[in-house]
RNA sequence: GAACCCGUAGCUCAACUGGAUAGAGUGUUGGCCUCCGAAGCCAAAGGUUGCGGGUUCGACUCCCGCCGGGUUCACCA
C-alpha cells in the first residue's frame, strides 16, 4: 500500500466510524495542499459534510482531531479553512516513504502500439517527429507501469500516390539514384513526389486554357490516366513495375533508418501495407457475402454507415483496386491473428478522427469482437506561424535538417559555456546530440498531446526554462555532487536513522518524488506523455531549489550529509527514469 | 451545409478531470558566483479564462446560444 492509498483508507475508517458514511476510499476527493497553506494533502470536505449534515468546517474539524488522534505515526497536525481539511504529516513518514522499495502492479493487459506509419514518397518531417515521439513514449510508459508492448509501424508503400513518384522518376528522372546524386534515399523520391504535382499542375492548366472545366481537366488528365493504369499493372504484379516499386522504396528505407536512428525510435514489427492490402480485399470479400457491404453499378464496394450517423464508404473501387481503408481493415486483422493484443493503440493525428471511427464501425459490424480494443490516440498536429505544413507546397520543417540545426544550437551554446574543459572530440559530440535532441524531444512532449501546438523556426527551441537542457543540466549537476560526495568516506559511512525534522526544501523535493507513480499512472491512462515532462520538470524544479539552500557536503552534520546525499542520488535515478520514458538521453557532464 | 476539436498573462504552455486567491517558462525590471556546477536560484510586474446566459456551497472545467480559428465529411492517403 502507497501513502495516498494510506491516507485514504485512513480516513475512510474514521468517516465510517464518526458518520457511518459509505466506505470507498478511492471516491475521497483527496489532493496536494496549495502551497500558500500549511499542509501535505487536503481533503476537500464538502460531500462529506452534507452526508453528515453538520457544517463542513465542523465536519473538517472533527475528521482531523480523529485522524490525529487515532493515526498519530502519520497526521501529526491539521488545519480547516471553509471545506478544506488540510492535513500535515510526521516527517518520519516522508523520510519512510523514500527509503522503501518501489512496488509493481501485477499482470496487465497487452498493449500493441502503432505509430509513424510514414508515406514512402515524403521524407519525414516536423509532423512525423511528433508522431513518432509520442509513440515511443507512450510506449515506454504502458511498459514502466508493467504493460507488454509491441510496438509497430506501418508502412504506407503502395496506392496511387506511390505511383506518382515512381512515373514522375520514369518520366524526368534520367536515371537519378541516391548515389549519382549524393541525396539521402527519401529524399531524392520526395524529390519526384513534388515534380509529378507540379507537372500535373501544369498539365490541368493547359487543359483548363483550352476551354475545359476544373472537373473536365481532371477527368482528361494523361499523367493521371497514366498512374492509375501504373496502379493496375502493380497491382497485378508487372515485374518492371513491381521492379522499380522495389528500387525506390529500397532507396527511402535507407533514408529513413537513417532518421529513426538518430531519433532513437525503433519497433518491433513492421508491417507494409503492400503485404497486408490483400488480406483486406479478402475480408472485402467476406463482407459482400454477409451482405454488410454492397456493390454499385460500377462494381465498386461500399459501407453504409448512416445509421450511425456518418456516411457512405468506398471500400474498393470500380476497377478491383483498393483504397486506405481496405489494408488498414486488412492490417488490423493481420495483428489479432498474431499477437492477440487486449488494445490496438493507433497514433495518428486527428485530421483522421473520422477515419478511425469507420475503421471501427466496420470492424464491429464484420463481427470482430476484438474492435472493442482499437483506439486512436488522436494527437493535434504541429503549427507553423505561417500555417499548416503542406509537403507538396515545400513548406515543411524536415526532420534530419531540424535535428542537425538542433545539435548545432546544443554545441554553439556549450563552447559558448565553455564547459567542455576534459572532453575529447567523442564525448563532445555526443553531448551535442543528447542536448539537442533533448531540447527538441522535450520540447514536442511537453504540451498536451491532443492540442494543437505552435512551432517557430526563427524563435527555434530554447535551452533555458522549462526545457529538456534544464532537466539535463539538473542531472548532470546532481552527478556532480554525486562524484565529489563518494569521495568522503566519512559520509559513506555515517548513518541518517536519527534525523526526524526535515529542511523545508527537503520535505518538498521527498513529496515530488512521492508523486512519480501517480503521474506515471495518470500518463498511462490518458496516454499522456506530458504528464511525465511536468512531473520531472517540477521535479528538478525541487531539487534546484533545494540545492541552493540546503548544503549536502559542506555540511557538518555528517548524518544530514548523508541523507542529502541519498535525496540527491534518488532524485537523479528519478530524472534519467522520466527522461527515458520521454526517449531522452542523460549526459554525466554538461 | 453538417459533425468533431480548440479559444487561458505580450508569446509558448499548465491547472490533479467540479474545489481554496487560475499557475510555470519566456520576454521586461531588479537582486544573488572569495561558498558542493549561474544551462542555476530569489523577487517584482503581467488575467473580466473569446462573449452572453444557465446548473450549485463552488465553474477554465458541465449545459444552452453566439463570435473567432482548425479539421473532416473524396473511387487522396
Amino acid at each position: 500500500m502507497n501513502l495516498i492509498q494510506q491516507i485514504r483508507s485512513s480516513i475512510d475508517s474514521v468517516l465510517t466510524d464518526l458518520y457511518q458514511v459509505e466506505s470507498n476510499p478511492d471516491g475521497l476527493l483527496v489532493s496536494d495542499t496549495k502551497k500558500e497553506h500549511e499542509g501535505d494533502f487536503t481533503l476537500t470536505v464538502f460531500a462529506i459534510a452534507k452526508a453528515a449534515r453538520k457544517s463542513p468546517e465542523q465536519t473538517g474539524q472533527e475528521v482531523g482531531e480523529a485522524l490525529t488522534s487515532r493515526f498519530p505515526a502519520l497526521f501529526n497536525r491539521f488545519n480547516v479553512i471553509k471545506g478544506f481539511l488540510n492535513l500535515v504529516l510526521v516527517d518520519g513518514v516522508w523520510i519512510t516513504n523514500l527509503l522503501a522499495a518501489p512496488y509493481s502492479e501485477g499482470v496487465l493487459s497487452t498493449f500493441m502500439v502503432e505509430y509513424s506509419s510514414p508515406n514512402t514518397n515524403k521524407p519525414l518531417h516536423l509532423g512525423h517527429i511528433r508522431n513518432n515521439l509520442l509513440g515511443h513514449s507512450v510506449s515506454e510508459i504502458l511498459k514502466a507501469l508493467g504493460h507488454p508492448v509491441i510496438k509497430v509501424n506501418l508502412v504506407n508503400d503502395r496506392g496511387v500516390h506511390i505511383c506518382k513518384s515512381m512515373l514522375a522518376w520514369q518520366r524526368w528522372g534520367n536515371g537519378e539514384t541516391p548515389v549519382s546524386s549524393g541525396m539521402k534515399g527519401d529524399k531524392l523520391v520526395g524529390k519526384y513526389y513534388v515534380i509529378f504535382d507540379k507537372e500535373l499542375k501544369k498539365e490541368q492548366a493547359e487543359l483548363i486554357a483550352t476551354g475545359l472545366s476544373e472537373e473536365e481537366a481532371a477527368k482528361q488528365s494523361a499523367l493521371m490516366t497514366a498512374v492509375r493504369a501504373m496502379l493496375l499493372q502493380w497491382e497485378a504484379a508487372d515485374p518492371a513495375v513491381k521492379e522499380l516499386w522495389a528500387r525506390m522504396n529500397g532507396w527511402v528505407y535507407d533514408g529513413f533508418a537513417s532518421t529513426y536512428a538518430r531519433l532513437g525510435i525503433r519497433f518491433d514489427k513492421i508491417y507494409y501495407e503492400s503485404e497486408t492490402y490483400l488480406l483486406g480485399k479478402k475480408i472485402v470479400e467476406e463482407g459482400l457475402q454477409s451482405k454488410v457491404f454492397y456493390q454499385e453499378a460500377d462494381q465498386s464496394v461500399w459501407i453504409d454507415l448512416s445509421a450511425e450517423g456518418l456516411d457512405k464508404k468506398v471500400l474498393q473501387r470500380g476497377d478491383g483496386t483498393s483504397v486506405y481503408i481496405t489494408q488498414d481493415i486488412g492490417t488490423a486483422q493481420l495483428r489479432h491473428d498474431e499477437f492477440h493484443p487486449d488494445q490496438m493503440v493507433y497514433v495518428v493525428a486527428n485530421e483522421q478522427d473520422y477515419h478511425f471511427k469507420v475503421l471501427k464501425h466496420i470492424l464491429t459490424k464484420l463481427g470482430r469482437k476484438w474492435a472493442d480494443g482499437l483506439y486512436h490516440f488522436s494527437y493535434g498536429m504541429v503549427d507553423l506561424p505561417t500555417g499548416k505544413m503542406k509537403s507538396r507546397e515545400g513548406t515543411v520543417v524536415d526532420a534530419d535538417d531540424l535535428i542537425e540545426e538542433m545539435v548545432a544550437e546544443a554545441e554553439k551554446l556549450t563552447l559558448e559555456l565553455g564547459k567542455t574543459q576534459g572532453m575529447d572530440q567523442e564525448e563532445m559530440s555526443s553531448l551535442y546530440e543528447t542536448l539537442g535532441l533533448g531540447a527538441l524531444k522535450y520540447f514536442m512532449l511537453k504540451v498536451d498531446p491532443r492540442k494543437r501546438m505552435l512551432f517557430d523556426p526563427k524563435e527555434s527551441i530554447d535551452f533555458n526554462g522549462n526545457t529538456g537542457p534544464f532537466i539535463q543540466y539538473t542531472y548532470a549537476r546532481i552527478g556532480s555532487v554525486l562524484r565529489k560526495a563518494n569521495a568522503e568516506e566519512a559520509i559513506a559511512r555515517a548513518s541518517y536513522a536519527n534525523i526526524t525534522q526535515l529542511h523545508d526544501k527537503e520535505r518538498e523535493l521527498i513529496k515530488q518524488l512521492a508523486r512519480y507513480h501517480e503521474s506515471l499512472k495518470a500518463a498511462a491512462k490518458d496516454f499522456n506523455p506530458a504528464l511525465i515532462a511536468h512531473f520531472v520538470y517540477e521535479l528538478a524544479k525541487s531539487y534546484n531549489s533545494f540545492y541552493h539552500e540546503c548544503p549536502i557536503m559542506k555540511e557538518d552534520d555528517k548524518e544530514k550529509a548523508k541523507f542529502r546525499t541519498v535525496l540527491s542520488e534518488k532524485t537523479a535515478d528519478k530524472i534519467q527514469q522520466c527522461l527515458h520514458l520521454l526517449g531522452i538521453a542523460v549526459p554525466e557532464r554538461m
